[in-house]
DNA sequence: TCGTTCTATGTAGGAAAGCTTCACCCATCG
DNA sequence: CGATGGGTGAAGCTTTCCTACATAGAACGA
């Protein structure tokens, strides 16, 4: 029925924002309900659920569960919450880089779109769900941070930050040691997985092993509702407004870097001196030697 | 403006104003509703009618005479209304995170600072020096990126970026691998070097050795005259709003990676079919055997 | 290949919300 | 002092919303 991670979404989160990170778990009749409500958000505030379902080509039973599966007690409140949101949107208007773009304009386009994941983000990111993190990685014996392809250098920069304030993590990049890496944990250890599909399946299977063998498992992704979703015990959601190229859409991933900034200032925060002495030894340790 | 003619109020009106303008048409009961909503307005989209005639002790009829009066079908039509019109006010914040924040509170400032971080970025980076690094990269026979410590994880994302869009683009971390790379560049080679203080020691090293070599010099940082731009033939800058935790700056990558989407673009664009293709086979080769 | 299970979807009926009607109350005026 | 008329709420009607169940099709196993 529910997966084992709780609070993927922030309560008030963005209406629009909520429906794209949910969009590859969709059935048929639910995405089309979805591209209506993306496509036509203003029209859609002054529907009845009837007048939806035919315009959807879909049952008013399943533009329920469409409003559930955001969160939303009913269609009501689906409506309510979507005008409340709709004053700002800034829609997310397909950022589509055109062939005779120029530099500044392919600038504004990628800072834009990269702006605008950044604030889908603070509504999308639960601060349930980041508390719940930081307790697990404060008192975390080991942490081990996973990611393949892309994710890789995400993960490669989570261990960076975290590494500094002090938190015993260490970053597995390679598939095989991540697993044999993974069995080798124990409860009150901490697994944090980066995958922005939410399916890559080197990374679940590791943090699925990390589970198995008792670690507190903590993803972090663009879908709520994805494979690695249902193996994590906490979920970290990242927007990414996709920008696509001749066709091709490309995902940023400031988003990510900005929720693993968040969980390292919040740790930080929490263990106080001893993330700033951390700190300060980095610090004095780097200027000595490695700097003009 | 007290013209006899219909239709004193504009038409899309806020909800709120409307009700002002007609406060002494209103009787009793009416006034009642008219004073909750306007104190309230934030519950009212959620309440039913039934529920708002309560609160208000009149009836049912008279909220919908109530909402008609207003120049809504029904009072449906009025909270939707009042629901678009809701600005949720979101205030500026300081920078810096106070020991006593929450996590709510620790979230959105990381996430403003990196907007503005963004904004900060596309009026520094310049059009031009991104027009002659992708000029750069596109006839390049080998690229390497060169990043240590931080930087590393931000080198490894431009290598999976521009490597997914078919340039011959290598990463290299260790230092001294950099230079030993870095030496054996020729002419029309690139050497892409990432360091957000500018003066990390090796990094430069590296890319001094590059350019010793014949091969073009790119620098990414934050600081425009710094060790490193000195040595590069083009500077590309990424603004760094910092945040302060406990005294202790925090600078943000997002605006580095924005950076690298904005060259993966061009670049992509420039080389147009050749990176679209780039892009094809590596979808094809990663959903065909990595995903669920 | 055939049944079995499971999931996705729609249909139909019931609950609740929204809306209308009408009778009552009270004030005002002839 | 009765007549008139507007403001109001109770009760019933209609629409909208939601639930429970049935069906169809896919996935799976034998």
């Amino acid at each position: 029925m529910t997966s084992p991670s709780v609070g993927a979404t922030e309560r008030g989160a963005g209406v629009l924002v909520r429906i794209e990170t949910l969009a590859p778990s969709l059935r048929e009749s639910e995405r089309k309900i979805a591209d209506y409500v993306l496509g036509h958000p203003a029209d859609m505030v002054h529907l009845s659920i009837t007048e939806l379902a035919d315009r959807t080509d879909t049952s008013e039973a399943t533009v329920i569960r469409f409003s559930r599966k955001l969160g939303y007690p009913g269609y009501s409140a689906l409506k309510i919450a979507l005008a409340l949101d709709l004053h700002s949107t800034t829609a997310s208007l397909p950022d589509e880089i055109a062939p005779d773009d120029d530099i500044s304009a392919i600038k504004s386009k990628i800072i834009e779109a990269s702006i605008g994941s950044l604030s889908d983000t603070a509504q999308l990111l639960s601060d349930d769900a980041v508390g719940r993190a930081v307790d697990a990685l404060v008192v975390a014996r080991r942490i081990e941070v996973y990611g393949v392809g892309n994710s890789a250098a995400t993960a490669h920069d989570a261990y960076a930050l975290l590494m500094q304030i002090g938190l015993p993590i260490v970053a597995v990049l390679d598939p095989h040691l991540q697993v044999m890496s993974a069995v080798q944990l124990r409860p009150g250890d901490v697994a944090l997985a980066i995958s922005v599909s939410g399916s890559t399946r080197d990374t679940v299977e590791a943090l699925r092993t990390a589970r198995d063998a008792g670690a507190t498992c903590i993803c972090l992704t663009r879908h709520a509702r994805s494979p690695i979703t249902r193996v994590a015990h906490i979920s970290l959601l990242a927007a990414a407004r996709p920008r696509t190229v001749g066709g091709h859409e490309l995902l940023g991933r400031v988003a990510q870097l900005a929720v693993i900034d968040v969980l390292a200032a919040a740790c930080a925060l929490r263990r106080q001196d001893a993330s700033l002495q951390a700190l300060e030894r980095g610090r004095k340790a780097i200027s000595a030697s490695k700097r003009y």
